[in-house]
DNA sequence: TAACCTATAGTCTCACTGAGACGGTATCGA
DNA sequence: TCGATACCGTCTCAGTGAGACTATAGGTTA
C-alpha cells in the first residue's frame, strides 16, 4: 500500500493502456463514462495528473501533428509497470463515503417527522435514477469491448448498491409519513 | 442546496445541539462513534470549524474553568436556528464514494484472475469486518439514548451496505478462483 | 469574408483540505 | 521526582476542488 502515485494517476495510466494515447479532453471523457461514481475526478485534473506522470517518466507528451496540436499523452513501459505493478497489490486504502443525506439523518431527534419523509422522498428518488441509470447503461454495453465483464460487474454492482439505498430511503418514508 | 455552512460545521453545530457545550477534542470522540463513516473528518479540521462557527455568531467560546481550561463551544440562538434551517432542506448535494478497490477492479481486463482473486478475498474480507463491527455496535446501543432510533436505522443500513459488497467480492472470488 | 455561434478544449486562481508531524499538558505508577 | 503514557492542540505545506475564464475550430449566415 506505499503508493507511488495518486489513484486518479492510476486511472490516467490505466485508461491510456487500455485505449491507447489520449489528451486530457479525451481522459475525461472516458471518465465520465465509467470511474467518476466510485473516484470522482475534477476535470482540472487531468490537466495535472499527465504532466506530472510525464515527468515521472511514466508517460510521453508529443503534440498532435495537424490542427490544434492538442497534447498527447502515450504510456512508456516504465509506465505499463507502475500500472501493473498498482493492479497485482491487492491491498488499497479503505472506501470513503461522503453523503450529506445521512448527515441530516444523524440528527433526525432534533427535526420533525414531516422533514424525515421529506428527505426520505428525495433521496429514494434521487437513487432511483442512478439505479435506471445503470440499468441503462448495462443495457448499452458493448459486448465485442473487451472491458465489458469488468463493466457488467461494476454495473450489477452499482444497480444492487443503489437499489439498497431506495429501499432503505422508501422504507424510512413510509414509516415517517 | 444554497448551504451557508460545511457539511462538517453542521455536524458540529447538531453534536453541540445534542449533547451540549463540547471542545474540540470531544467532538472528535463523538464523531468517531458515528458520522466518520459516511462523512469522515480530520480531526484538525474540529479545531478549525468550531472558531469559525463563533466568528459566523452560531457558536460562543468559553474558557473551562479548571484545569487546563480547553476551549469549550457553546451554541447560540442564530446556531439552532441554522442548524434547523439545515435539517428542514430535503435537499443535499449528492454522495459521493471513492473506492480505490473498484478502480483497480475498472482495470482487471489488463490483469490476471489470480491477482483478481487476491483484490476480491482482501475486499470481502475488509467488508466483513465493517459489518461485523456495525452489529456490534447495534448490539450495544443504549436505548435510553434520544439518538437510538436515528442510530439503528444508520447501523442497519450500514450492514446491509457492507453485506451487499462482501456479497459481491464474495462472488468473484469465487469466479477468479 | 466577416461576423457570429456553438461545441470543444484548456488554463488559472484561490481558499480550503488532508495528512500527519510536532509540541505541550495532565495523570499516574514506581 | 522521574519517566511513561495518554490526552489535547497547533502547525505546515503540498495537493485538491470549484468554477470562472480564455482560447480554438468548424460551421452558418449575411
Amino acid at each position: 500500500m506505499t503508493d507511488e502515485l495518486t489513484p486518479s494517476q492510476y486511472v490516467v495510466l490505466g485508461l491510456i493502456a487500455r485505449n491507447g494515447p489520449m489528451t486530457p479532453y479525451e481522459l475525461k471523457g472516458r471518465i465520465e463514462q465509467s470511474v467518476e461514481n466510485y473516484w470522482p475526478i475534477p476535470h482540472a485534473q487531468l490537466y495535472r495528473d499527465p504532466p506530472r506522470l510525464a515527468e515521472l517518466g511514466l508517460l510521453t507528451e508529443r503534440a498532435e501533428e495537424h490542427g490544434r496540436r492538442r497534447r498527447v499523452f502515450h504510456l512508456t513501459d516504465a509506465g505499463r509497470e507502475a500500472l501493473h505493478r498498482w493492479l497485482a497489490d491487492p491491498t488499497s486504502s479503505p472506501p470513503e463515503t461522503r453523503n450529506p443525506a445521512l448527515l441530516k439523518l444523524t440528527f433526525t431527534d432534533l427535526a420533525s417527522p414531516a422533514e424525515v419523509a421529506a428527505l426520505a422522498r428525495t433521496q429514494a428518488a434521487r437513487h432511483r435514477q442512478w439505479a435506471d441509470a445503470y440499468r441503462q447503461r448495462l443495457a448499452d454495453l458493448d459486448p465485442a469491448d473487451p472491458a465489458t465483464a469488468s463493466r457488467t460487474r461494476l454495473l450489477e454492482l452499482g444497480i444492487r448498491h443503489e437499489q439498497n439505498y431506495v429501499d432503505f430511503w422508501e422504507t424510512l418514508a413510509a414509516e415517517s409519513a
